[in-house]
DNA sequence: CGCAAATATGCGCACCCCGCAATATTTGGA
DNA sequence: TCCAAATATTGCGGGGTGCGCATATTTGCG
């Protein structure tokens, strides 16, 4: 990767980390698109060639991670469905290198602004889902490949793809409203073996 | 219900609905509220009272059909939850009076420029979405209610809420995007089924 | 009828997003 | 090494949007 790549994938982090930062810390719209590109140490002009809107680049973290999900899922070894699944899933929602690099003070504090700023902003909702959705396609992929069916014509691989998005979702929302908290991976092997059993009455 | 409320619901339908048709005929940036707002004989300003954005507008509709799903599914008699949700959930994607009220002249033209709208809009998209998330909430509440669970310490109504809605979206995508059409009905009925069924590999 | 509450409208503003064109930087080859 | 092509960044300008606020109009009720 050239210094090129590397440098523009370096703006796009500090981009999209100083928009969640501050977006945690004021609210969404007490933050102005200049105020991010200044945080980010670019003009306000070069945060539109990065993201389409202000919303866009406060979801590009999770969006990239929904990704990672679906790059993760084709690569598993042959296995049953569901394992493979779960296995593709969890990693992504452990600690990372990104996480490691900024590290935040008050855990808890932090968790609570970061579901005050889903919770509260129709803009950031919307994208959330719809950074999910553009993911589905590619799990969708995923899914069809090792189940041997087709995207195109079947309703089953995209079926497969929205549930386990939805199981997620719903995982993390009730992790961020958790109180005490619950660790995320119980959350989301829960959702995932309860989606995966037909969600019987419990 | 006084001629307050119902002058109200008029206005709030037609301009949605005019919201709808503009979009569908033109495209989504080539409509602007002030065209919207003089399609449903109110000022620009009135629209902003009923709707905080113009893709809101746009979705309006859909997202009363969420909201009827919840209600019905509340009503539905003792029965297994799956055949309680199927149950609520297929009569909202049959011929309604509000349809009726506008008839369209080309149905696959209709189906098709319905389609580019939702695929091509990312504003749209996201709205969408967050239409049925919000929605969510409502029918994890009737789920609730059917299986004694509590949708602020369990994890499942909100599961299933989530997979219900996940099913109903994919299903819709589905039909817009199938040629030759397939009826609604079957795919719903297909998706809510495979889903109750634990998505086993096909 | 006449008043209080709810609703519609007009005006103005801050901000967002993008097209365009000029400038700066990186890359790969002569 | 140095230059030209490719690519990125920036400044400028404009069309829209969404909303707060003050005002006019309509509705329901005593």
């Amino acid at each position: 990767m050239g210094l090129r790549e590397r440098k523009k994938a370096e703006t796009r982090a500090a981009l999209s980390w100083a928009a969640i930062r501050l977006t945690v810390e004021r609210g969404f719209d007490q933050v102005k698109v200049e105020d991010i590109a200044e945080a980010a140490g670019v003009s306000p002009r070069t945060f539109n060639n990065y993201f389409s809107s202000k919303a866009e680049a406060v979801v590009a973290r999770q969006f990239d991670r929904y990704l990672r999900i679906a790059e993760a899922l084709s690569e598993r070894p042959a296995e049953p469905l569901w394992d493979a699944i779960t296995h593709a899933v969890l990693p992504q929602f452990g600690p990372d290198a990104e996480t490691a690099a900024h590290p935040v003070g008050d855990a808890a504090r932090w968790r609570a602004g970061v579901y005050a700023m889903i919770a509260q902003q129709p803009a950031l909702q919307g994208e959330m889902l719809r950074a999910g959705s553009a993911a589905e396609a590619r799990i969708a992929e995923a899914v069809a490949e090792r189940t041997g069916t087709d995207p195109a014509k079947d309703l089953y691989p995209h079926l497969v793809a929205a549930a386990v998005l939805a199981a997620v979702n719903t995982a993390l929302t009730h992790y961020l409203r958790s109180d005490p908290p619950v660790p995320v991976e119980r959350l989301l092997t829960e959702a995932i073996t309860r989606i995966a059993a037909g969600l019987p009455t419990p």
